[in-house]
RNA sequence: CGGGGCGUAGCGCAGUCUGGUAGCGCAUCUGGUUUGGGACCAGAGGGUCGCGUGUUCAAAUCACGCCGCCCCGACCA
């Protein structure tokens, strides 16, 4: 993408309205716009972020054998109403009518409405285990939306619904999530630690919360700091035994602060303990027959008899992420994206676009890169030098190559990783050679 | 929802107390000089001062009402 013809309105101050930094920068990157309070459009530099956790997400969930379809925004206050929870969820539920005077709500989460999808197509215990998924819009009408896309009412949400037939393989398609969720998240180049949470409106008994740590964390936390590098489980057998890798989290010390058990904290040696905010990015429930029995999601067992479905659920805050991945990478000149979620991979900056050279080996090495597969957004605009490049360390691409006459007078193009400020002078076709090879 | 604060050009702000021609910086546009870490000079465009009602010869400024947004707390991916 040619920065002349792509759509990205970079901010040179910070609005006011802005308090911590991956809101900042998220702003002046030109990432998003509030629409209203907690509601913000993702203009393209923010899309492009969005779409590539979106879809690390979709691919640890396949892998984890979860199947995706999608569930609608808008659902009938009927089926709430079954389960009990139109009444229980109180105000932050957006409740609608439509012209017919009629319920509806928008969606801030999908138990009823996939366990209607279920109980409807599902008859036998041999279609079980079954694990659906999708991704998509949710209203939360929350009393205070804040952060920018850390709280905002609407959000992009992965939300997984798992149907065993009894405790024992519920409790297996949970630890699946459960390694599906270190995963996902380490691939964003994030250290997450899952923690004893609780169960909140949602129901159920076991839990676990998915923590980055982080200073403007909304949540307290308390775990055993040898969880924080726990390294994250690499070819994993989903079919196989989980336990010893679910053994390993969980046997340390690790919960939030609504489940914080300060005497088994302290038994933690002073040097291994860790105090400290974290943001939320997933969670996990086991809830057995909350909503299966009351809305009748049973299946016929191998003698016949109907059994009511003992169930989970899990969930991803999506855009979310983008925050949390900011505010877990950035330094004093702007964000620092992991490749793995990068709207760009490269920036080629132009020095001095009227020079011949210069914006012939430019051209050139923009053709190269796109061919070779390789995302790259070159700024040939006339701006001046400095201009370009902070706004290239404000968006965050993990490469520049920066290409001006002095250079290319020795042969050579700069290349810069955003993250170590490293820097190397090569030529052209080692720099796509090596650019290449990292993708 | 309780407490605090803010709404004036795309962004950041001054002006409001004490009513009297709507300003500054950045950004944008034009011309020129520049050009390897956010250039300089000259000129230009851009405003229902959040909305409404009232007071007044006169309201960004005073009064009342409403709306929006932000921050701190209790709730959540």
């Amino acid at each position: 993408m040619r920065v002349s013809r792509f759509y990205m309105p970079l901010l040179r101050e910070t609005p006011a309205e802005a308090q911590i930094v991956s809101h900042r920068y998220m702003l002046r990157a030109g990432l998003v716009r509030q629409a209203s309070a907690g509601i913000y459009s993702w203009l393209p530099l923010g899309h492009r972020v969005l779409k590539k956790i979106e879809q690390i997400v979709r691919e640890e969930q396949n892998r984890a054998g979860a199947i995706e379809l999608l569930m609608p925004t808008l659902q009938s206050a009927d089926l709430w109403r079954e389960s009990g929870r139109y009444d229980d969820y109180g105000k932050e539920m957006l409740r609608i009518k439509d012209r017919h005077e009629r319920d509806l709500l928008y969606g801030p989460t999908n138990e009823e409405l996939i366990t209607d999808i279920f109980r409807s197509t599902v008859r036998s215990y041999k279609d079980l285990p079954l694990n659906l998924y999708h991704i998509q819009w949710k209203f939360r009408d929350e009393i205070r939306p804040r952060f920018g896309v850390m709280r905002g009412r609407e959000f992009l949400m992965k939300d997984a619904y798992s149907f065993d037939i009894d405790a024992t393989a519920a409790r297996r398609s949970y630890n699946r999530m459960f390694i599906a969720y270190l995963r996902t998240f380490a691939r964003m180049g994030l250290k997450s630690v899952p923690m004893k949470a609780d169960t909140g409106p949602i129901g159920g008994d076991l839990s676990h919360e998915f923590i980055i740590l982080a200073d403007t964390g909304e949540s307290q936390v308390y775990c055993h700091r040898d969880l924080i590098d726990m390294p994250v489980p690499e070819n994993v057998d989903y079919e196989g035994d989980l336990d010893p890798i679910i053994r390993q989290r969980t046997s340390l010390y690790a919960a939030t602060d609504e489940k914080h058990d300060a005497a088994a904290f302290d038994a933690i040696p002073a040097d291994k303990r860790l105090s400290a905010r974290g943001i939320e990015v997933g969670h996990i429930f086991n809830f057995g027959t909350k909503y299966s029995k009351p809305l009748g999601a049973k299946v016929a067992g191998p003698g016949g008899e109907d059994i009511a479905v003992e169930m989970g659920s899990y969930g991803i805050g999506v855009s979310r992420l983008v925050g949390a991945i900011i505010e877990a990478s950035h330094d004093e000149h702007g964000i620092i994206w992991p490749e793995a979620v990068a709207p760009f991979h490269v920036g080629l900056i132009s020095l001095k676009t009227d020079d011949a050279k210069t914006r012939q080996v430019c051209d050139d090495l923009y053709a190269k890169l796109v061919n070779a597969g390789v995302e790259t957004l070159y700024d040939d605009t006339d701006e001046r030098a400095g201009a370009k490049f902070s706004a290239f360390d404000l968006i965050g691409l993990p490469w520049q190559v920066i290409v001006g006459p002095r250079g290319l007078a020795q042969g050579q193009v700069e290349i810069k990783n955003r993250r170590t400020g490293e820097r190397q002078n090569l030529t052209a076709d080692a720099a796509i050679n090596m650019l290449t090879h990292k993708h």
